[in-house]
DNA sequence: TTGAAAGCGCTAACAC
DNA sequence: GTGTTAGCGCTTTCAA
């Protein structure tokens, strides 16, 4: 592999005027100029990225640690971070922590070590972790994405939708439509963002003068198998239920998989809103009822207030003011929905 | 950031001391050993990775290159790979290039220069491209997986599985189950795994001394949209279709939700096949028959022969002959098929 | 068993 | 405008 020695050799000039061909960093003869030019064209000389940023002190990189690629909302996330890193020079490094703790943490240490020059986390646990308070306490840039914690509110920066709101409309909107029986399938409780919806749920509930009950209150067990299997149990001893809000659309595929099997028509018999609005829920049978984050551009704002972080560090040394930014969520209104 | 040299001088040792502690890679006293250990504990240290690169010319990063992580079967082989690399020591930077030749040559580029150890492809053009080939002629180690031409076969490290096979059986499991007008819905052209899987579809029907009707051949046109679209106007100029083969998962779904809105029953009136098994096909209405893939595996596999080639290479300098792994395929009986 | 020194490939003062 | 030099943080001969 030629180098820039190599380069600066053949033509016969010195490594820092190759360099400062590269960079235009200062003025160059214009015939020298082409003269580099010509010799690297030649010998396909590339810059090897790794002396770069050990020389300057970053990488370009950027880390996006996701609880799991296979939940189906954190692929779009993902290419709404990509595409942004992209476009701003920047490559980024996939971690799958797989919800582990562990794994998050391990990640976070190795990539620390000047690898990454920033994160974009979706955080696996609900309390606070030490790394990531040691993260926002030595200044290193990070965005928080979909899940945070209420405490880092103002604290740090946070990309997310106002869970607990979206949820309180569709709620309503489905009380306002007629149902009075209606029963959520809510995520681990682990994770306050599911907390949050379940709030909302709670919330618009007692607003209308109705009663929570706690039997329709569907728990995340282990794995979505149980949400079919809670979905059967519940509609045997509650048949009188009319609707399942489920606080992320892959539930409701469960949901509406369970019901089906049990040939309860949906929505005639039952209603069922999901809440996500990812791509498959259009395709489903009835097309989903849902409310719609608009994922991609979480991952570009991440992305962007991410990089912003970066560039203000190595100007200023310093961290800008975190900012949160709320993201408008929408309630799409397919068939697996109807007025009573 | 506290670096080798602090630590040496905090511990009044020399930075090779340090360094030898950390590598194993010599004896060093007990005695200077703890007291090393107790400095980096005390001061934090942590390795730069980047210099350590540069020193020893790995990154141990590989790159894994997916036309889309929105497309459902990558997520599943990017799992595969990742948890393996992990496994190894690696890190893997993942970069989707959105089914677009400029921008896997851009990054293959960038990724190169040193960056990474080699790369995971799953090829966007048919015909293969001056890039790949430049990796192939420079001993890069990189592997092939699911996506590969057919010329490649012996050259290069592919992970795939025997697509034009799995087609032929699974068209001749409909043929035997009494259906006599299959349709097909084929992807791309564009891509080989896709005109395998034609083939395999078009042998089995002429195999059972059935004729192949291009009208029941539909192509991928622009996005899934057309795939509804097309899918409406067949059933529409040929009601007597009585099975669609799907090439892939997702084009099935589009199929079911297109044999839904126009009120055809499905497996009654016709037959449904996907191609991929993803998670997602047994949550369908009805739950989808396919012919599953081993993605997970592939993923895995992918990793495990890259990291062998990189490893090897860093022995002898050279790389091990090539190995192609075909996988197993299954036919996946669901409620979307049935015997007429 | 340990230290000194060179060098991986690059950039950026600082000279000229 | 361009060259010389130092140094980013690490590993690894080579000596001692």
């Amino acid at each position: 592999m030629v180098n820039i020695k190599t380069v600066a050799t053949i033509a016969g000039v010195s490594p820092s005027t190759v360099s400062r061909v590269l960079g235009g960093t200062s003025y160059v003869k214009q015939e020298t100029k082409e003269k580099v030019l010509k010799v690297i064209r030649e010998t396909g000389y590339a810059p090897n990225a790794l002396a770069k940023s050990l020389k300057e002190g970053r990488s370009n990189t950027i880390c996006l640690l996701m609880p799991s690629i296979q939940n189906l909302i954190f692929p779009i996330i993902t290419q709404g971070v990509e595409d942004t890193a992209r476009k701003h020079g920047f490559s980024v490094i996939l971690c799958n922590t797989n919800e582990d703790v562990q794994v998050e943490s391990a990640y976070i240490d190795k990539m620390r070590q000047r690898w990454v020059d920033g994160f974009i986390l979706c955080e696996v646990a609900k309390d606070n972790t030490e790394y990531v308070d040691a993260l926002h306490q030595e200044q290193f840039p990070f965005v928080l994405v979909a899940r945070f914690n209420p405490q880092d509110q103002g604290q740090l920066n946070i990309v997310s939708v106002d869970n607990y709101g979206a949820t309180y409309q569709a709620v309503s909107h489905l009380i306002e439509t007629g149902h009075r029986q209606i029963a959520i399938a809510v995520g681990s409780e682990q994770l306050h963002f599911y907390e949050e919806r379940l709030r909302g749920y709670q919330a618009a509930l007692t607003d209308h003068g109705m009663e929570v009950n706690p039997a329709l209150i569907l728990n995340q067990g282990s794995g979505d198998e149980s949400f079919y299997a809670q979905t059967k149990c519940l509609m045997e001893t509650h048949p009188t239920v009319d609707a399942i809000f489920c606080t992320a659309d892959p539930k409701a595929f469960v949901v509406l998989r369970a019901l089906h099997d049990m040939k309860i028509q949906v929505p005639t018999q039952v209603s069922v809103m999901g809440f996500d609005n990812v791509p498959l829920s259009a395709l489903m049978e009835p097309p989903l009822s849902t409310v719609s984050q608009p994922l991609y551009q979480m991952g570009v704002l991440a992305a962007t207030n991410l990089i912003k972080q970066i560039l203000h560090k190595e100007k200023s040394g310093t961290l800008p003011p975190p900012v949160h930014d709320v993201m408008q969520t929408e309630i799409i209104l397919r068939k697996s929905t109807c007025i009573r």
